[in-house]
DNA sequence: CTTGACCTTGACGCTGCGTCAGGGTTGGAG
DNA sequence: CTCCAACCCTGACGCAGCGTCAAGGTCAAG
């Protein structure tokens, strides 16, 4: 007659687990000694080996139970199933292996490479912290809902931020972030921005002969940009109210306003 | 602002992961709007996917926290860990998957092919299931203590199955397993075993010039298997005394007695 | 006013045990 | 005979990452 000790190391696994194993009724309980010690024989050795060889094989304790018990044919069937689950399971740590590796690789979290390049070469040109934090977290929120769509923006945003005089508005855009509402420099900056987007309108229509560019930005997603912006410049909506003034409304998806 | 599962969409999460969050303190509790709704800025998203990404990565919650707020070295170093430990989680299922598909190879549970070829043969020759499954449970009994030694046991006892005489003391007491202890068969058959095991033992002394062959086998496993055999056999204690009487003691590992 | 879609907190469930807590038993040493 | 270490017992919480009721308040539209 074994004790559980004696039982656990004879099929090398842990007391815990033996007791675990008659609760889920995987192993039967013993009959007790007169101190209602657990009390097992031989046998009990043998069904503990075989549920630690399933166990240590992989295999659900709920779906040893049956395994135990199962035929030739249901036993392949079963671990036939077990060995896809498992395959499942490899494969998604593989995924996660590649998603660090990217996430290790790129320096900000959550943003494709083009992103991060795009946010390198605001670096490089001088752009101050603040402007291009607020950058990357819009990335972020632009990534996480329309990924395809990045690259193609980001080769536009690209070929903007050479632009001269786009790069200086931005700046200054950025200078002014945290000034009063009643600031006299936000007029002038108004009316530079409204000056720019009416230029890039007008080059829009040329060139398009359409009226409007097709945004395939969602408008929740417009709003929740916006939202991010003004988050970040206190004195957004005074330059909002302004631009409005100036006939135009919205930021991200800047647009004419209806003359109603 | 935000409603929560709003913030949830945009983050591509469940509404009870947000709150999971919170609870872990992974993210933070935004305000609350006068009916206690809780109320999330464009800040909150950002946050909120960057969490997600790692998460999605196979970052355990309780690193998202530090990785968030790591430096690069930190954030490298972190990374690494992680990679080492989706590495060790691979191996495992993979040696699962070896594992079940030896299973699903050999008949039976937790044994090794050669101790599955020898109870194959003793199928091949006749041998009652009874035997064969007391002979199959010591098998498993004895592969999970000495995994090592078995192959070559196997040999051993592969030999002495074909010999004939063996194999008929075998298949006797098999037929009288259930035996009444006072069944007049017994002690001829008694007679029958001392018989081969004095042969045996003329043949080791002979064969190796040794008292005795050296038992790898521990004392303690030794008692589980003859416990083993005199719980599948009711008449086994008898069968030991009459062998005693004769001059010999124990089963598994039987030995002359000490003439005191 | 009703209805359906959301919001709130609280709590259990799942996996496979590890790890106290609090208390009885046993076996060998002194 | 006593003492101590080493076992045994049951019961219960903990972990990871949420899913899923439960029970009730809120909001917007019809």
């Amino acid at each position: 007659m074994l004790t559980i000790s004696q039982l656990a190391s004879y099929a090398g696994v842990t007391v815990r687990a033996v007791r675990h194993y008659h609760a889920k009724g995987l192993l039967p309980e013993p009959e007790r000694d007169d101190s209602g010690y657990r009390s097992y024989d031989a046998a009990a050795a043998v069904e503990l080996i075989r549920i630690r060889t399933l166990a240590q094989a992989g295999v659900p304790l709920s779906r040893v139970r049956e395994l135990l018990a199962a035929g030739d044919d249901e036993f392949a069937a079963a671990v036939e199933d077990i060995d896809r689950r498992l395959r499942v399971e490899i494969r998604e740590r593989q995924r996660h292996r590649e998603r660090i590796a990217q996430l290790a690789a790129g320096d900000s979290l959550a943003l494709p490479p083009e992103a991060v390049a795009y946010l390198g070469r605001m670096h490089e040109l001088g752009f101050p912290k603040r402007l291009i934090e607020i950058e990357r977290d819009s990335w972020i929120l632009i990534a996480a809902q329309i990924p395809d769509e990045v690259p193609a923006f980001m080769a536009i945003k690209h070929a903007q931020i050479e632009h001269e005089t786009l790069r200086r508005l931005y700046l200054d855009i950025g200078d002014l972030a945290d000034c009063a509402p009643d600031d006299p420099r936000l007029p002038s900056l108004a009316d530079r921005a409204a000056a720019f987007i009416e230029a890039a309108a007008a080059e829009a229509v040329s060139a398009v002969g359409g009226v409007v560019d097709e945004q395939p930005i969602s408008d929740d997603l417009v709003a929740l940009l916006d939202a991010a912006f003004v988050e970040s410049f206190p004195c957004a909506p005074r330059l909002f109210e302004l631009l409005e003034e100036r006939g135009w409304t919205g930021w991200t998806n800047i647009r004419r306003m209806n003359p109603r």
